[in-house]
DNA sequence: CTCCTTTATGTCATTATTGACATATAAACA
DNA sequence: TGTTTATATGTCAATAATGACATAAAGGAG
C-alpha cells in the first residue's frame, strides 16, 4: 500500500466517491492522473477496504461509487500511528532561477510573471474552496474543532492559502529586484 | 533530458562539484538520491554539456568533478525559455491531517509536534546558509542584482526561508486548534 | 585493531508516476 | 448534424525515483 493508496481512503472517510471524483479532489494534496488512481483503487477493492457500487446518471456516464469498509478505516488508523514521510517539492522554477543570471532581466520577469499568475488563480480556486466550506458548515470555520466533519479540510485550505499569499509576496519582492 | 539533469547543470554554472557534492546541494530545490544522479551525470557527459576531472584526496577518497561545457549552457538558456512546469508537491502529513478525526488530540498533537520540529530544524539550515551567503558576499544581500553570481540561491534561501516560516505559523495555530 | 561514519561512485530491481491509447455517454455549440 | 468539452473508466509502455546491494578510502571512537 502506497501513499496514494492511503490518500484515497482519506477522501472515503468524508465522502463515498467515483475514481474521476478522488481523482479531482486529491489534486490539491497528492497531484496524481487518473491512470494511477483507478489501478489502486481495483487494489484497494479487492483488499476489501473499499467496496463500490455502481450508479446510472442520466445527464453523464453512469459511474462507481467507492465507500471506505471498516477494514480500510482501520487500516487508515495504523497508517496515521505510523512515522510521517517528509514532504517533497520539485519546482522547475527554482532550478531555473538559480541560474537566472544566464538569460537578461526581461525574460527572468516573463517568467516570474507566468508563475505569478498561476498562483493567483491558485488563491482564487482556494477563496472560493473556503466559501463552500463556510456555507456547508453550521459553525463558522474559525470555531471547527478537530471533532467535526469539515475541520481537517479547513485547516488544510487554510494553510494552503497561507502558502499561496506567501508565495505571491516573494513574487512582489522579485519584480522589485528585477527592475 | 529530464528537469533534475537542467537542475544539475543549473548548479555546475555556479560551481564544478563532483556527483556527491551536486546530490547535496541539489536537496533543498529538488529531492533525488545519488542513485539518480550518478547514471544522469554520466549521460550529460556522454552528450557534451558537462565534462569531468579526477580529483585525487589525501583526506578523502578521490572524486570525480564535473565542470559544464558551453554546449551545456546554450542548453540551460534553451530550457530556460521553455514554459515552466507547476509546483508538484507531496506531503503525506496532509492526508493525515485531512482525516484527523479519526484519532485522538493527543495523538494529533504529537503528530504535528514532529513535524514542527522538521520545520524548525530546516528554518536552522536556511538561517545558516543565509549566513554562509553573506560570509561569501561584498555586497549586503539584499543589494545583489540579477547579474551577481549569488543572487538566484539568495533569492530562493529568502523563499524557502518565507515558506518555512509560514509552516511553523501554521503549526502554531493548529496547536491551539488541539488544544 | 575493530567498528562506525562520512565521503565517494556505481548498478540494478522495484515502485511510483506519467503520457499515450482506447472507449463511451451526454451536453453544449456551431 | 458534426465537433468539442466534460464526465467516466480503463490499460499499457515509458519514464522518474527509490531502495537495496556493492565497493572503497579515510578518519575517529572505543
Amino acid at each position: 500500500m502506497n501513499t496514494l493508496s492511503y490518500g484515497l481512503l482519506s477522501l472515503l472517510t468524508k465522502n463515498s466517491r467515483s475514481g474521476y471524483e478522488l481523482m479531482q479532489h486529491i489534486q490539491p494534496f497528492w497531484s496524481a492522473k487518473h491512470s494511477q488512481i483507478y489501478p489502486l483503487l481495483a487494489q484497494l477493492e479487492q483488499k476489501g477496504h473499499v467496496a463500490f457500487v455502481h450508479v446510472a446518471q442520466s445527464d453523464k456516464p453512469d459511474k462507481k461509487v467507492y465507500s471506505i469498509t471498516e477494514q480500510g478505516k482501520d487500516a487508515l488508523r495504523e497508517w496515521i500511528a505510523m512515522p510521517t514521510d517528509e514532504p517533497v517539492t520539485r519546482d522547475e522554477l527554482s532550478l531555473k532561477v538559480y541560474c537566472i543570471g544566464l538569460v537578461d532581466k526581461e525574460q527572468a520577469r516573463m517568467m516570474l510573471a507566468v508563475r505569478e499568475v498561476y498562483y493567483k488563480k491558485k488563491k482564487e480556486r482556494f477563496n472560493l474552496l473556503m466559501d463552500k466550506l463556510q456555507q456547508a458548515s453550521e459553525k463558522p470555520l474559525d470555531q471547527l474543532e478537530i471533532g467535526d466533519d469539515a475541520f481537517g479540510m479547513y485547516v488544510l485550505v487554510h494553510k494552503a492559502t497561507m502558502k499561496v499569499d506567501t508565495d505571491l509576496i516573494w513574487c512582489e519582492w522579485m519584480k522589485k529586484k528585477l527592475t
